[in-house]
DNA sequence: AACTATTTATAAGA
DNA sequence: TTCTTATAAATAGTT
């Protein structure tokens, strides 16, 4: 728009060049609050002249915020990035890019406990629902493995502690007879009888299964590290 | 430009809104192109609709280096000022913090998905069985509901469909006697009979359910409409 | 999505 | 830079 056609390349005479940006510049910040307005629409303009001035619109001026929009925006649509080894210069977009990704765990996990559904399409649904049913296959294939090594252990340490019983009866059948021999070598003088049955029951417990309280004393002593692996403290109601 | 002045506050008019809006915006791209090229300048323009979409240009295509290169530059203009409730020194700090979290929400999201359950005890695994059990079951009762929801519309409009077809039918009747009529007429000069069973079958499928085809002419119009009443359009397959 | 009467933007000149 | 002006572009309203 002027006097002549312009050719969409750079403008080689410094002079004109600058004219022309300062021009079209205040042109351009005019037509982005102009859409903002009109359209309610939300823009973030920003514009570094050749010589590194910068120049800038946003809607309502909080180009922060909007820029945070659009790293949410954009880093959902491009999935996950090797975000580490880029450059640490600007903390505020890795920041907003954490942000952006917590709130996105945040929203699976509610999916995945079965809330927040409302937002879901019928297919959506029909995804998480089999996703589910698979992941609760492999769990209770982990629970079945786990439990039939809990199972297994315990046999051995029954089969063991039998062995020892058995051993331990021995002595203790030995011991009676000897005091038997004792006794009757006592008889004599008093007439006490032998207290060696009682010594028989303690260690017979073969036969009975584990799931009770498989893994020994531990279930009461950590009760709140096991809940936390699956309910974070942020999870758990406030205390 | 235009017929007419505009003023700057918000169009009312949803439809003009988004007409506008769409012009405006591929103007608004097109110069922060031209003054990108023209003036050898740095240019990122986001642009957010009122609906939540997203438009971008960058000069060469790449926003993140601008907007990187804005955030030093801006950090360095504001140095000066407390720039946020916290105390600046805290940035560290609550980035840590969400790295944590981000950790945290990962985990979780493996063991949702039935993954890495190897270090998760008996008592956890059953905790989470049971939690994504009671999640399926939220899944099912929404899924169900959506379902129901759409046969519920489909059955109505299958009804009115039927109104009208039973409508049309009588007029198609009428139209035959007429046309009968006319036959017994022309008898007495050639002997031709009536052409009006033709038209009888077109309209006659009355009984039979929506799915199927069930809505006289305007299947080959609008046949995307009913798919769309059960799968939203972006569940569709891409054209 | 096209069309066109107008308004705007702006290139060139001062 | 700023103002002016001729002209190219953008676009509001309409079809």
């Amino acid at each position: 728009m002027g006097r002549g056609r312009v050719q969409l390349k750079r403008i080689e005479n410094k002079i004109n060049r600058q004219v022309t940006f300062s021009k079209r510049r205040s042109g351009l910040l005019k037509k982005a609050h102009e859409i903002s307005v009109l359209c309610d629409a939300e823009v973030a303009l920003i514009v570094f002249s050749t010589k590194g001035k910068l120049f800038e619109y946003s809607t309502d001026s909080c180009m922060e915020r909007i820029l945070e929009r659009y790293e949410r925006y954009s880093y959902s649509e491009r999935q996950l990035q090797p975000n580490d080894i880029s450059n640490p210069g600007s903390w505020t977009i890795e920041h907003a890019k954490l942000k952006a990704r917590v709130e996105i765990l945040q929203r699976n996990q509610s999916h995945f406990m079965g809330q927040e559904l409302d937002t879901l399409s019928l297919k959506e649904l029909q995804s998480l629902e089999h996703q589910l049913d698979s992941a609760v296959k492999h769990i209770r294939s982990r629970k079945n493995q786990l439990m039939f090594e809990s199972i297994s252990d315990l046999q051995k340490k029954d089969k063991l502690l039998q062995e020892q019983n058995n051993l331990l009866s021995k002595k203790v059948k030995e011991k009676e007879k000897n005091l038997a021999e004792q006794a009757q070598w006592e008889q004599q003088n008093d007439g006490l009888s032998s207290p060696s049955e009682l010594l028989m029951q303690p260690f017979n417990n073969s036969g009975s299964y584990p799931m009770g309280g498989a893994n020994g004393g531990e279930d009461d002593d950590t009760p709140t590290y096991r809940v936390n692996a699956v309910l974070p403290s942020w999870m758990l109601p406030p205390k």
